[in-house]
DNA sequence: ATTAAACA
DNA sequence: CACTGTTTAATA
C-alpha cells in the first residue's frame, strides 16, 4: 500500500506526470521487474523493501537505483510524517527526477552536487546512507565472492570515494554548528578539526572570526527554544537590576504570545534617554528606492555614548546576567544571556559570574534595545512585530503621505503656505496629504505617537492585538477591504 | 529540501 | 567597494 501511494502520489501532484519518456521507463519496468537488483541490496529492511517496490513501477534507474530508492524513501517518509512539510516532500521528488537524468552510475552523492535539484542535504543524505550501508556490510563479513561483484554497483566502497566521503562527513558536521557555513567548515576540515569538540578544544579559535567563536562557545544552548517563562525570569531579574526609573518590556515574540522564543528581545526606555533623531531624507520613492545612503560617517554617531552602553550593559554584566557580546548598535545590544531562574535561585552575584565563566548553567540569544520615551508606542510595534506587520504599517503610513519608523509617525510639513505642484497623484490614497515629500523644501514633523494606539489611529486601523500581527492578519485585510490595494509591498 | 536574494 | 559568507523568504 505504501508503495502504491508514493508513486501515485508522486504522479499525481506533478506536472510532468505526462512525460513520454516516464511512460517508457514504466513500461520497461513491467517487463523487467526486480531482476537486476536481486543482489544489489544487503539485507531486506523494511524501508528498503518498500521503497524499492515503489520505484518498481515508475522510476527505474539504469546506474543509480539504489540512490532513486532511497531518495523516495525520504519522501514518503516525509509525507507520513505528523506535519509533513509539502516542500520539503517535493524537494526529493526533484531530485528523483534529477537522479533519473544522470546517465552514469554516481559513486558517492559529491557527483551530485553540480545537478540542479540536488542540494547539500540530499548529497549528506545519500553519503550517510553509503557509509552505513558499507558499515553494515564490514561488520557482517559479507564482503565475501559472492558480495564483490556488486561492489561495483554499490554497497562497499572503494577506499578513494570512503576518504571522500569520510572527509565530506566532518565537513557537513561542522556545517551544523550555527554561525560556521560550508566554507569555514572546509578551512576547519583541512586543518585538521574533525568535529565539535576538537572546535571547541580551542587549537582552532584562529580559523574563526567575530561571532564565530562565541557562538561556538554556546553552541547547544543558543538553538534551544526560549519559554516563556525562562523570559519573564530575566525580565523579573533586569528590572530588579536597573531600578525604577527604567521601564523594561519584553517585545517580540514573546508579546506576539509565542509559546517558545527564539530570542528574548527588550525594550528599555528611561527619563534621561529622549534623543529622536530625524529622518534623513525627504523621500522614499518605491521606484527608486535604490537611493544610497545618506553620508552620515558612522563614527560621529557611534562616538557618543547612551545609557544603554554606559549604564545598562556594563551593569547588568557585572550583576552576572549578560555573558557575551554579538553585535552592537547605536541603540540596541545583541548577545547571550545565562537564564536566572526564578528569584530563589538567583543566588550570589560573584557565583553567577564565575558560572558564565565555566559555561555552566542555560545561555540564550538576547537582544536589548533603549528607546525614547516619546518613542515608546512606535518602537513597540517595530519591536514586536513580526516584519510584515511593520513593514505593512510603514506602507500604509507612506500611502497617507507620512513616514513611520521606530521613532514614530511623520509627517511631512513645508514652512511656507505655498501650494507645491501636483506632481503625482498619490495612487489609492483619497486623503489629502498634507503636501508632497518629494519636495525639497520641507521637513518630517513627530505626530503624537507614544502609544500604539495612537499611531494605529492616525493610520485609520483598529488597533491589532500583538498576537495577530502576522501574515494572516495583512492578508484578511487585504481581501476584506476591497478599495484598499495591497497593504504589502512588491 | 533547494534556490535565489537579501543581508552582514 | 567588492568579496565572501551567512541568513531569510519563497516554493504549489
Amino acid at each position: 500500500m505504501p508503495s502504491a501511494k508514493t508513486w501515485k502520489s508522486l504522479g499525481q501532484s506533478q506536472p510532468w506526470t505526462g512525460n513520454p519518456s516516464l511512460h517508457g521507463k514504466r513500461m520497461l519496468a513491467r517487463h523487467f521487474p526486480l531482476n537486476h537488483r536481486i543482489f544489489s541490496r544487503s539485507t531486506g529492511s523494511t524501508i528498503r523493501h518498500l521503497s524499492s517496490q515503489a520505484s518498481s513501477n515508475v522510476f527505474k534507474s539504469k546506474h543509480n537505483q539504489e540512490i532513486v530508492d532511497l531518495l523516495l524513501t525520504y519522501k514518503e517518509e516525509e509525507e507520513r510524517s505528523d506535519e509533513p512539510n509539502y516542500y520539503r516532500a517535493q524537494a526529493f521528488a526533484k531530485a528523483v527526477y534529477a537522479v533519473l537524468k544522470v546517465d552514469r552510475p554516481i559513486r558517492t552523492g559529491l557527483d551530485l552536487r553540480e545537478v540542479q535539484g540536488v542540494g547539500p542535504g540530499i548529497v549528506t543524505k545519500i553519503n550517510a546512507h553509503l557509509l552505513a550501508s558499507d558499515a553494515d556490510l564490514r561488520d557482517k563479513g559479507c564482503a565475501t565472492t559472492l558480495f564483490l561483484a556488486r561492489v561495483s554497483l554499490t554497497g562497499l566502497l572503494d577506499p578513494e570515494s570512503y576518504k571522500l566521503l569520510m572527509d565530506h562527513r566532518t565537513v557537513s558536521e561542522l556545517d551544523k554548528i550555527p554561525g560556521i557555513g560550508p566554507v569555514t567548515a572546509k578551512k576547519l576540515a583541512e586543518a585538521g578539526c574533525q568535529c565539535l569538540e576538537d572546535l571547541k578544544s580551542g587549537r582552532f579559535v584562529h580559523l574563526l572570526k567575530g561571532k564565530q567563536g562565541i557562538k561556538l562557545k554556546y553552541a547547544g544552548h543558543l538553538e534551544c527554544a526560549i519559554r516563556r517563562n525562562e523570559a519573564e525570569e530575566v525580565l523579573h531579574f533586569c528590572r530588579e537590576s536597573l531600578g525604577p526609573e527604567y521601564d523594561v518590556n519584553l517585545v517580540g515574540e514573546y508579546r506576539r504570545g509565542f509559546v517558545s522564543l527564539s530570542e528574548i528581545r527588550m525594550m528599555i526606555s528611561h527619563p534621561d534617554f529622549v534623543h529622536i533623531p530625524l529622518p534623513h531624507k525627504p523621500v522614499q520613492q518605491p521606484t527608486a528606492s535604490v537611493a544610497k545612503k545618506p553620508r552620515t560617517t558612522r563614527k560621529s554617531k557611534e562616538g557618543k555614548t547612551n545609557l544603554l552602553h554606559s549604564d545598562i550593559v556594563p551593569l547588568l554584566l557585572q550583576r552576572g546576567l549578560l555573558a557575551d557580546t554579538l553585535s552592537v548598535d547605536t541603540t540596541s545590544w545583541k548577545g547571550v544571556a545565562r537564564l536566572p531562574g526564578p528569584v530563589e535561585v538567583w543566588g550570589d552575584r560573584v557565583d553567577r559570574i564565575s558560572s558564565i565563566g565555566k559555561v555552566d548553567g542555560d545561555f540564550r540569544k538576547i537582544s536589548l534595545h533603549l528607546v525614547p520615551q516619546r518613542s515608546q508606542g512606535s518602537s513597540m510595534i517595530v519591536l514586536t512585530g513580526d516584519d510584515h506587520f511593520v513593514q505593512d504599517i510603514c506602507y500604509r503610513a507612506q500611502q497617507r503621505g507620512m513616514l513611520f519608523n521606530e521613532y514614530g509617525l511623520w509627517k511631512w510639513t513645508v514652512p511656507s503656505p505655498i501650494s507645491t505642484p501636483e506632481m503625482e497623484p498619490s495612487s489609492s490614497s483619497s486623503l489629502p496629504a498634507p503636501s508632497d515629500p518629494t519636495t525639497d523644501t520641507g521637513y518630517w514633523s513627530l505626530i503624537n505617537s507614544t502609544t500604539e494606539s495612537d499611531i494605529f489611529q492616525e493610520l485609520e486601523m483598529p488597533f491589532v492585538d500583538p498576537t495577530k500581527r502576522n501574515f494572516s492578519f495583512i492578508s484578511y485585510r487585504t481581501k476584506t477591504t476591497s478599495k484598499k490595494k495591497r497593504s504589502i509591498l512588491p
